[in-house]
DNA sequence: GTCTATAAACGGATAGAC
DNA sequence: GTCTATCCGTTTATAGAC
């Protein structure tokens, strides 16, 4: 590390995003190796010198994907907290890390079944190992009474779900910030499965003065 | 209507669900007309009769799809109900038409991207007027006071987005029924929105006698 | 590491016989 | 309504020069 912020990018890590972008505004299916190498400056034949296949490059998309966002995870499951903090921290966790690389996560989420069978294999038990920490932490809830009696199961994929969803309509461009999105959905997740609301106490039927309390209209 | 219960189906019908049916297994570019053609028993020119194009294959299942699950939520919207009963039984209601004809549906929110640009602003504006259900029965609910004081546009994109992840999980022959997965799934979407939970008295942190509720195990 | 050239197969779509 | 035969552009991937 001699110099102090490295701006230019590999070759190799210039396909990846090119692919990912690509993969995800057009699917796998829907784009040829000639755009990627298009999108990178180089040829179709320049990329097979550093990728042997279009799995090859959508398997290492997924590779990097999990790889950084399982760690994470994995922490906040095994904290010494009690359950609906840890859902909380997850969730949020998980919308922070697919905004933050939208395209990849876009990939993981949407594209992975497209994986050749072999590579699809370790990619499902990847993905599996990464929900386990969902699961775990519903578990608690459910086993301590934090949390509602709910199936651990579906409850763990309609978290999951709604926030997986946020990589379909959120833009950085647009006028909210990675951390409302984060927080509203997290508060979401948690409110959904808590046993006991920590209500200010106002009375079924009253009324609110607030309309709708985010700034902006959001994107389709 | 001579005869009872029509059996046979249309070829054209066929090929609309053999189509559905594999744009959702490889997605739509990864399908090719002659494998929908097999599929429904023609060759691939037979299939040129019945549909002018690929692009208006799929662009008919959408319609289908859209064109029978819209009337459903519009009259639970504009229902004389309270907001919270309102999106349960819209919950519930787009759970089970979507389980319903899942290929087609799954189609829909996943393929439906692709569709030419011609076709697909129709598309994009018949599903922004199904989702304006739901933000009506938000947005009701958030004036009322009877729902918490949420963003109606992100807390719509999050009850629709944790409903329609069922559509990649749910298999019939699994140990779920509809009914199971839909009131789960919208008792979840209400209670996340929900101002005062009607609940039973029990104190935070009590012991719960129950691990998980439903039966089974859910597939990947 | 990047290029030009090419192989070999597959894609959507059409022509025209029956 | 379905077929066989065909057009022709595009696809993934490779060979081999620089």
């Amino acid at each position: 590390m001699l110099e102090s912020t490295r701006v230019t990018v590999s070759t190799r890590e210039q396909l990846l995003r090119s692919a990912a972008r690509l993969f995800r505004e057009q699917g796998f299916h829907g784009t040829s190796v000639a755009e990627i190498a298009s999108a990178a400056g180089i040829t179709k034949s320049s990329l097979y010198h550093h990728f042997a296949s279009k799995q090859a490059l959508l398997g290492e998309i997924l590779e990097d994907t999990v790889s950084r966002a399982t760690p994470a995870v994995e922490a906040i499951a095994a904290a010494d907290l009690p359950a609906a903090e840890r859902l909380r921290e997850a969730a949020r966790c998980h919308v922070v890390e697919l905004i933050h690389d939208q395209d990849k996560v876009a990939c993981f989420v949407e594209e992975g079944r497209y994986l050749a069978p072999e590579l699809r294999e370790v990619f499902v038990a990847k993905r599996d190992r990464y929900e386990q920490s969902f699961r775990r932490i519903l578990a608690d809830g459910v086993r301590s009474g934090e949390l509602r009696p709910v199936s651990v199961g579906l409850a763990s994929l309609a978290v999951l779900g709604m926030c997986n969803s946020v990589v379909h309509w959120y833009q950085s461009s647009g006028p909210l910030s990675v951390e409302t999105v984060a927080e509203e959905f997290a508060d979401l997740a948690v409110k959904s499965l808590l046993r006991e609301q920590p209500s200010g106490g106002a009375e079924p039927g009253g009324r609110s003065l607030v309309g709708s309390s985010a700034s902006g209209t959001v994107p389709a």
